[in-house]
DNA sequence: CGCCAATTTGGACTTGTTCCAAACTACGCC
DNA sequence: GGCGTAGTTTGGAACAAGTCCAAATTGGCG
C-alpha cells in the first residue's frame, strides 16, 4: 500500500470496511481530486485503465456500499443508468440530455421558495432537483 | 369502435397515428378519468385485465410514440424503470421510495425561487423537481 | 505464520426494454 | 364492398444494467 493512501484506508475503516486492494484503488479514484458523477461501467473502465485488477461485480457492490455508508450519493436522471455523485452534501444538478453529461449546481444557484409538508406519517428524506438542457436550436 | 371511442380515435389521428384497437385501449387507460402515472408492464397488466389484447412490445412502443407526440410525459425517479405521467402540465412529483408510489404535486404547492441560467448555446428544456418520502420512523 | 471471516470473482441469472421479420389491419381507391 | 399497400402488431430473440452465487482469495488478528 502506498503511503498516500493512508488518509483513504482511514476512510474505509471509520465506515467499517476493510481497505481492499480494490476498494482503495476505487476509493482514489472517487474521491482523490475534484467531485465526479460516475456510472459503474465508467468507472470500471477507468479502472482498468489505471492499471487496478478490479471485476464489474465488485465496482457494482462497491459503488453501493460507498452510497449505504454515505460516500457517494444515487442521481437518478436517467432510467437505465445509475449515477453515483461524489458530492454529497445539499446541492442539484444540470444535465446535458444530448451528451448525458451531469454537473453539479451550487446551492446558491436554485433557490426553492416554497415545499408542501410531507404526508401524514412520512417526512422527506430528499429533494431533488435536476435542470435538463439541451444544445440551444439555431 | 364504440360511440364513445371517437374523442380519443380523434386524438391519435390529431397526432399522426392510426387509431388501431390496441392504441384505442391503452388511450382510453391513460386518458379517459384522472391523470395517472404508469409503467409499461402496469399497464399491460391493466390493459389484459381489462379485456384488450395487447402486446407488451405494443404497449412499449404505444407509450413511446405518445411521449414523443407530448400526449405522455416521461418520469424519471427510479433508476430501474420507466414511469409516464399522463398530466403533460408544468408540476412536480411526490415520490413513496417505500411503495414507488408516485404523485403528482399542485404547480402551487412548490415554488422555485430562482434557477441559474442555462450555460452558453443550452436551452433548458425541463425542471424537474422530485421530494422523496418515506415512512416516518417512530 | 496460520486461521477465519470478509471480500472478490467469473459466470449464470434476472429484469426492463428494444429489435426484428413475419403476420395482420386500416384505409384510400376503384 | 373488395384490393393493395403502408403502417402496425406480435412473439421471441437480443440486449443492457445490475444482482446473485459458490468457489477462490485475502486482510487482520492471535
Amino acid at each position: 500500500m502506498q503511503r498516500s493512501d493512508a488518509p483513504l484506508t482511514e476512510i474505509l475503516k471509520r465506515h467499517g470496511m476493510r481497505p481492499t486492494r480494490q476498494r482503495l484503488a476505487l476509493a482514489k479514484l472517487l474521491f482523490v481530486g475534484a467531485n465526479r458523477h460516475v456510472s459503474a461501467e465508467n468507472l470500471h473502465d477507468e479502472a482498468l485503465r489505471a492499471g487496478a485488477r478490479v471485476s464489474l461485480a465488485t465496482v457494482y457492490n462497491t459503488l453501493n456500499q460507498f452510497t449505504a455508508v454515505g460516500l457517494l450519493r444515487e442521481v437518478t436522471v436517467d432510467s437505465n443508468r445509475s449515477y453515483f455523485d461524489t458530492n454529497t452534501t445539499d446541492h442539484h444538478h444540470l444535465y446535458f440530455q444530448d451528451t448525458g453529461r451531469l454537473e453539479d449546481l451550487l446551492p446558491s444557484a436554485v433557490r426553492i421558495g416554497r415545499l408542501p409538508d410531507p404526508p401524514e406519517g412520512t417526512t422527506i428524506s430528499r429533494v431533488d432537483l435536476v435542470i435538463r438542457v439541451t444544445a440551444r436550436p439555431d
